[in-house]
DNA sequence: CCTACCACCTGTAAGC
DNA sequence: TGCTTACAGGTGGTAG
């Protein structure tokens, strides 16, 4: 469940169910899974047996459970990624990859994952001021636009020193992290922007609005539990959420356009699609703005 | 230093 | 009914 809203769905999830518990014992099924995690998998089990689970975060796309001891478990769910809560004798998913059980026997905590993207890593906690604990396998990844802290003039900073088309710079995780391939084809629509406009030629007052409009996309499909096509894309509890149904660009290519009736088009775009308005959100010539 | 590209996987759907 | 090809919510390493 790639995107910020999906993730955070997850989130939330791990911390109603998982936070506060002590775990018993990890097992590692794939490692691939645990790749990002250099010691490798006999490292990574011992040194989680007997840990508490302080609380759930996230940053962008990646998630953490904060352990005692300035630890914490880092997760990326990748393109294909779930997280569950599945009770310990419930029978194994084909593609599971990690488990956590918990000292007190209740529901297990199980990294599913059918493509392999995605993976877990046992990091330490960087103190970056403000009370703030990253795990230092993130601390290139920019705020999201649901970081408190979150500061709009610097992301829009940030997307315009980019030499690049605009919707690359909105995918750079390290410029405003959270935006994915959907989000990004919304946010755009909204702010009637092709993807491949120069992002030196656009002015700030655009890219606040483009930004405030990802920042809105998201806000609602948080509201609706998250955007899903497939049983792919569930919480914690095996659930999908429902925003694709709101959804106005991705994914409607010949529907017509919400705003002006004109059928979105689908253009190929790095290895896979990006929709847009052909009215709204015309092409940019050369040399225009 | 900066930007563009592709490999990394498995599964499903569409086309022939 | 096969078989082949296109495509899928992402990212990191690396070539240029």
């Amino acid at each position: 469940m790639p995107e910020l809203p999906e993730v955070e769905v997850v989130r939330v999830g791990l911390q109603a169910h998982v936070a506060g518990r002590t775990v018993r014992e990890a097992e590692v099924l794939h490692p691939r899974a645990i790749r990002r995690h250099v010691p490798g998998a006999d490292d990574f089990t011992q040194r989680l047996k007997g840990v508490r689970v302080e609380a759930a975060r996230r940053r962008g796309k990646y998630l953490w459970l904060e352990l005692s001891d300035k630890e914490a478990v880092v997760a990326h769910l990748g393109m294909s990624g779930q997280m569950l809560v599945q009770p310990e004798d419930a029978p194994d998913e084909k593609h599971l990859r990690v488990r956590l059980r918990f000292d007190d026997g209740g529901p297990e905590l199980r990294f599913v994952d059918q493509r392999t993207f995605g993976g877990l890593v046992l990091d330490d906690l960087t103190d970056i001021g403000e009370r703030v604990l990253l795990p230092g396998t993130i601390a290139h990844i920019a705020r999201d636009p649901m970081d408190p802290a979150f500061d709009l003039d610097t992301a829009v900073k940030a997307l315009r020193s980019r030499r690049t088309e605009i919707k690359r710079a909105l995918l750079d995780q390290t410029l405003v992290s959270g935006i994915g391939n959907i989000y990004a084809d919304e946010a755009l629509w909204r702010a009637k922007l092709h993807w491949a406009r120069p992002t030196e030629k656009l002015t700030v007052a655009k890219c606040r609005e483009l930004l405030s409009a990802a920042s809105d996309v998201m806000n609602a499909a948080l509201g609706q539990g998250g955007t899903s096509f497939d049983a792919l894309y569930v919480n914690v509890n095996g659930q999908s959420g429902y925003f694709d149904r709101s959804l106005d660009a991705y994914g409607q290519e010949g529907l017509p356009c919400h705003r002006c009736g004109s059928p979105i088009r689908r253009e190929p775009f790095m290895n896979r699609s990006s929709f847009s308005c052909p009215r709204c959100q015309p092409r940019p010539r050369a040399n225009s703005r």
